[in-house]
DNA sequence: TGTACATCAGTGAACGCGCGTTCACTGATGTAC
DNA sequence: TGTACATCAGTGAACGCGCGTTCACTGATGTAC
């Protein structure tokens, strides 16, 4: 059976284009693509670490070497869903973002802000893996960093809009950067698409900062027994956060 | 051969009393203490996941089986090892805290925050352990929520000694807290020794949010290719947030 | 369109490993009289 | 102080399990002529 999705990857995967001709290559296809979500819902699971060629094998009744036909190794499978992973969470933050009004800075802020607690929250396990402690013995690739980079490409756009439209009120009594600090800033603002000041920058790297912190303390169970429930202490965060970036209201 | 860390931490046990009477009181003592160092030096290398009673005992020279002796399982071993770790951040912090002038809130606060990263950074393990992702099938029992909200009571003290003298200017323009995050900090504020507004609870909890955030993202290797090596960042972060809490320059 | 060969998917057995935990046991240490 | 018994530490074998990966193999699909 192809589900919608299936069909929407393949179909991703190849550019849109009904490239797929030979039998074999859909069949390739589409058990890359099952055996790639047996290993997500053993991910939902069990976590990152007890992730085993074996059991996704089981769970898809075949036999485990065949996996090896599509994944050279247990590591190789990992940096598929951790690609995944920062593929889902950018695609929940770019969809967030489109729901709101464009001009609305402050709005777009907190609807990604919420939308990236709400993904983590819905998958627990695919944010442990990618913000999580690392995989004992797995060694990420070159091949994440761009995935890792474009994942949350939303939060900067958001701010670089913002900024580009003149709305962006620059915070005022803020301490000035050292120039160590304002020389990485604005080596990393050059490999950005819109231009963004340094100190709004290091603001939108404590905004983030504070945000995965938060996520991550909450989904890991710190924030229990104090502010716990979290909503009301995060949606309080974020409207700071927003002040603290300097994004303006209405 | 007994070193001088066994040694503090027996009588530490033991309260400072000479009391360890027997000689197979004083064995098990150290036995313990060796097994959870050996378990300590297991982790560093590869982390929670493959902690392994077996690997603790072949570094001992001992059975397997003789483990058992002094843990009941390996969960029981893992939890020793989180509460170890939440007790030796707890006396990282103290420790940074009483090296600088009681009085000026903001230097302890730096001297905190600046504790925990070096921490963190020394013992990436134990802070993944305490801090990252829950290890796969163990469930957290009740003896870690002490020892947890000791680790970083010092914070707390710190802000509440700034309230207590009146030197913390509690900040302006914040937006007033919503009645359900309000209660939620009233209630443990009334769990605290020392007396602190919510509002300032309320900056408190969003700075240690960003204080995790950071370190977590800095340790997990996020910030490579940004803000790395993060030393600059983080300062000027935790200017920022002294600021946002209103402890008061000097 | 039909045939011959090459490519690839999938199987099942095997290798060699490590794990947590239990159990009957030996021998040393502690305790009560 | 000496003896009898109870307690405890540590051993080694075993149970039953799961893992990643390799390899020779069968049979289906694709391709060139």
């Amino acid at each position: 059976m192809l589900s919608a999705v299936y069909i929407a990857h393949v179909s991703c995967q190849t550019g849109g284009m009904a490239a797929i001709v030979t039998a074999r290559e859909r069949a390739r296809a589409e058990l890359t693509f099952e055996i790639k979500e047996a290993a997500r819902r053993q991910l939902a699971e069990s976590g990152a670490a007890a992730l085993s060629v074996r059991a996704v094998a089981r769970e898809l009744e075949m036999a485990s070497s065949a996996v090896y036909r599509y994944f050279a190794s247990r590591d190789e499978l990992l940096t598929a869903l951790i690609v995944d992973a920062y593929q889902a969470l950018g695609h929940a933050l770019t969809a967030a973002d489109s729901r709101v009004a464009h001009d609305d800075y402050r709005l777009r802020w907190s609807a990604a802000c919420r939308a990236m607690r709400r993904w983590a929250k819905r998958n627990p396990h695919a944010y442990a893996l990618i913000y999580g402690s690392p995989v004992p013995g797995y060694r990420a690739p070159r091949d994440t960093i761009g995935p890792a980079a474009e994942a949350i490409a939303g939060f900067f756009t958001i701010v670089g809009d913002a900024v580009a439209t003149g709305a962006l009120v620059p915070p005022t009594h803020r301490d000035p950067l050292t120039p160590k600090l304002e020389a990485q800033l604005a080596s990393f603002s050059s490999e950005l698409t819109t231009d963004i000041p340094t100190a709004v920058l290091a603001a939108t790297f404590q905004a983030f900062s504070q945000l995965i912190g938060m996520v991550s303390l909450e989904l890991f169970g710190h924030f229990v027994g104090s502010v716990d429930p979290t909503e009301a202490f995060f949606d309080y965060a974020v409207a700071a956060l927003a002040d603290l970036v300097g994004l303006p209201e209405r």
